[in-house]
Formats: structure tokens, sequence, C-alpha cells
DNA sequence: TTACCGGATGTAGCGTCGCTACAACGAAGT
DNA sequence: ACTTCGTTGTAGCGACGCTACATCCGGTAA
């Protein structure tokens, strides 16, 4: 035909999936459907791919380099919880730019499902929260930093493709809450009476439910005087 | 036949189409199958449903109601921000306990798909950050603050579906972070109770000498054990 | 009783899907 | 020139979602 080069046909039929896919993201895609794009017959792409899931793994495959690409243009700001930070909105806008593939990367809840693809990026955070450990800035340990990270930026990125609305307010506030949960420190660090309240409400057995009541009125009555007190010496 | 009546076919259809799903989560189920399933042809599944989304989202609003009967289960504990622990706790359970329904419920990232059955958990949420907010428990709207728990509590549950593999150290880790960042409290327990006790010392004149000091003793045997139990999330 | 009527169900079939046995073509190697 | 192997087409299978049409059956009114 038109002046094949060896791999031209799979590479085309790998772009042409990724188009059908990228053009009704959650949906299923006919094969025959890609094989028409190509201008090619079924036992061709079977040739290849051996079965539909060949040709989807090799789709997820090039949606990671895509995204390691992306990433990789990203420069380290040195600080790893600002490349944290970086990594997350890389993440999501991906995500966003990309529901199709992302929705087959990172959201299929088929059994047969390999984590194996998932692998790099993943280590790539694991690295992040490993130096970050080694600098004494998480109270976890690094893999359950970069597993709370993980989850968390999946889940904020997946609501916003299934809800068809980008919220960016939201992506950041999980993330700089994900971030105070893991290196300890809190959005509000010096007020210690409401998280006080809060720790006695989210033990309320220790105490018993009378006295903590009371507990939490005190130190709520505590605040507030206190609060007007030191307000006078300004 | 064998004494139908009325509605019962429908019933078993769901029923079928049900177990079906719970049988592969994730994947794609056959209408011929349920029918079989049922000893029915296929143009009485088209009677009753019209199309297999119908079919489908009679599933989903039967998976909700199971979710509601079970969260409706639980009473209240008097605290919103306790109500919002155990109802995170209440949702990662159902989701691990029933893949199948939880995935068509959270994890349909087509385009058609409709939020409505989702809003009666949602209201359910909402009023629990609105009535935190009203007691000045929160650093952010309640609707952010509900946004914000329903997102991460989803992320996790479908994560643990996804690999399969259930993890309630990760799933309390992301609760706390999650409620950390919602009332602006940090998560170092110990920190926060001795800084308590430090201001409560220094304002005796606020609730009295003898109320302060019980005070005191109280926050510092819940900082023992509250720091006993927080240690077990680690 | 009888005729009718509307909901529930079956028969048969359409077009499409993933997948495959088999053969034909063409460039490279001997 | 002949073989070999990678690539592609022809034709078809079973299963899928879906539907036009016919049939059955229980209640209702003449």
């Amino acid at each position: 035909m038109t002046g094949s080069a060896t791999g031209d046909t799979r590479e085309r039929l790998i772009v042409a999936a990724a188009d059908l896919i990228a053009a009704s993201p959650g949906e299923d895609f006919s094969l025959r459907a890609v094989c028409d794009a190509v201008g090619v017959k079924m036992p061709t792409l079977y040739h290849f791919f051996g079965s539909k899931q060949g040709l989807v793994d090799a789709v997820i495959e090039r949606g990671f380099d895509l995204y390691l690409g992306e990433k990789s243009a990203m420069e380290s700001s040195g600080d790893p919880i600002q490349d944290i930070r970086a990594g997350w909105d890389a993440h999501v806008a991906f995500g966003l730019a990309n529901p199709g593939f992302y929705t087959l990367m990172y959201g299929k809840v088929s059994p047969g499902v390999s984590p194996a693809p998932q692998s790099r990026p993943s280590a790539i955070l694991l690295s992040l929260t490993t130096r970050a450990a080694e600098q004494g800035r998480l109270v976890v340990p690094a893999e359950q930093a970069a597993a709370h990270v993980l989850v968390t930026n999946i889940g904020v990125t997946l609501r916003q493709i299934i809800l068809a609305a980008a919220d960016p307010e939201l992506s950041a506030a999980v993330r700089e809450g994900t971030i105070a949960a893991i290196t300890g420190t809190g959005t509000r660090p010096d007020n210690a009476l409401s998280a006080a309240v809060e720790i006695a409400a989210s033990h309320p057995e220790i105490l018993g439910r009378a006295e903590t009541q009371l507990l939490i009125q005190w130190l709520t009555r505590l605040g507030d005087r206190a609060l007007d007190a030191s307000e006078e010496l300004r």
C-alpha cells in the first residue's frame, strides 16, 4: 500500500483507539471503528495486539508515557513537599485534559486490572515522600504518605471528571489538607483550643459523655475569653 | 404460571441483575443472562425497563436504598464531626462489601451519568457539615467541607476496591487528615492538648480555679488515652 | 355469558460486537 | 528461483442489545 514502514500500522491503531476513547471517555469503543479509521481489517489488529485488552493495554501504556512525558518536563524545585504540590496539580491537569486516558489508567475497576503500569508514577511519588521523610518533615512513613497523597489525588481527579466540572478550589483544599496530614502541620496551628475540642469530641468514651460535653463547653468559653484577653494586649 | 403477583417479575429482574453485577464487579453483564436467571425472555425485560440503562438505573437506586438503609440504622452520636467519622467508615465498609453496587453508584465515568441518586447521601453529609459549621467548628463553608469529605471518602473506597485490598490504616489516616483539614486542627493531638493546658492554666480567672484544675486534669487524661488511640493508626 | 381490552410474555429476527480459521500477498534471505 | 515469515484480506461463528409482531390472560362491561 502507501509505503508502510515497519510498525507504522501498529502505531496508527494505537492512535486511532486513543482518539476514539478520548472522543467518548468512559464509554466502550468498537474494534471495527478503530480498524475503519486506520483502513485495515480486524485480523490485522489481532495480529498486533492479540485481543481487545491487548490494544487497551497498549493505549494505557501510551497514556502513562504521555503523562510521564509532561511530568518529567517539570524540573524539581529542590523541595520535596513543593514537588508534591506541583505533581498533584500536574496529575489533576492531566486527568481533566485527558479523561479518556485517565479513566483507563486510574478509574478501571475490573478485577483483571494490573497495577504494573501505575508503578512508574508511584515510584516518583514515593521518592519524593522518602526525601521528605529523610528531612524529618513527615509524621508518617514515606510509603503511607505516598499512598495517602495518591489516593486523594486520584479521588479528587476522578470526581471532577465524573461530575464534568473542574473545581480548582476543591483540588487545592484537598491537596493542602493531604500535605498537612502527612507533615503533621495543621492549617491553623495556633488554635490549640479548637484542636482540643476536636480531640475530646472524637473520644467521648475516655472521659464519659457528660464530662466530655462539659469539657467542650469550658474549652469554648476559655477560647472566647482568652482571645479577648489577648486582643486587649494589642 | 406460578402465581406471579404484580411487580414480582420486575423485582426478580432487579435482584438477578444485582447478583450478576456483584458476581463480577466492574465488568459488563448480559441481559440474556439476567433473563435466563429469572426464566423470562428479553422483551419482558424491555417491557419493564425500556433499555439496559433503565435496568442499571433501577439497580443503582436499589444500591442507594441498601446503603441508606444501613446508614439510617446508625443513630447519631450527637456530635456532627463524630457522625462524619461513623458515616465515613460506613461508606468504606459498604463499598468493600458491595463493590458491584459501589462501582455503579460512585465509579461510573460515562458522561450520561446523572448525579440525582447521589443527592440523598450527599444531603445527609451536608446536614452534618452544616451543623458543625453552626457550632463554629469548621474553617471552611459547609458545602466545601462536605465536598472535601465526599471526594476523599470516595477516593479511598474506590482505590481499595480497585486494588482488591482493604487498608483500614489508610482509610483512617485519610479520614483524620480530611477532618483535620475542614476543622483546621492539626494532627498532633499531644501538642494541641498540652497547649490547651497552658492556656487554661494561664487564665484561671475565666472558668474559676476549681473548674480550671478539673479541666486540666481531664485534658491530661484525654491526652494520655487519645494518644494511645491514635498511635494505633500509625 | 360473551365480547372486548390492555398489560405481560413469547417467537423470530435485525445489526453489531469480539474473535478466528484459512488463504493470499510481498519483501527478505538463501 | 525458491523458501520463509511477517502482514493482510475473506468469510464466518457465537453472543450481544434491541425490536416488530403475535400471543396469552385476567378483569370489565354489555
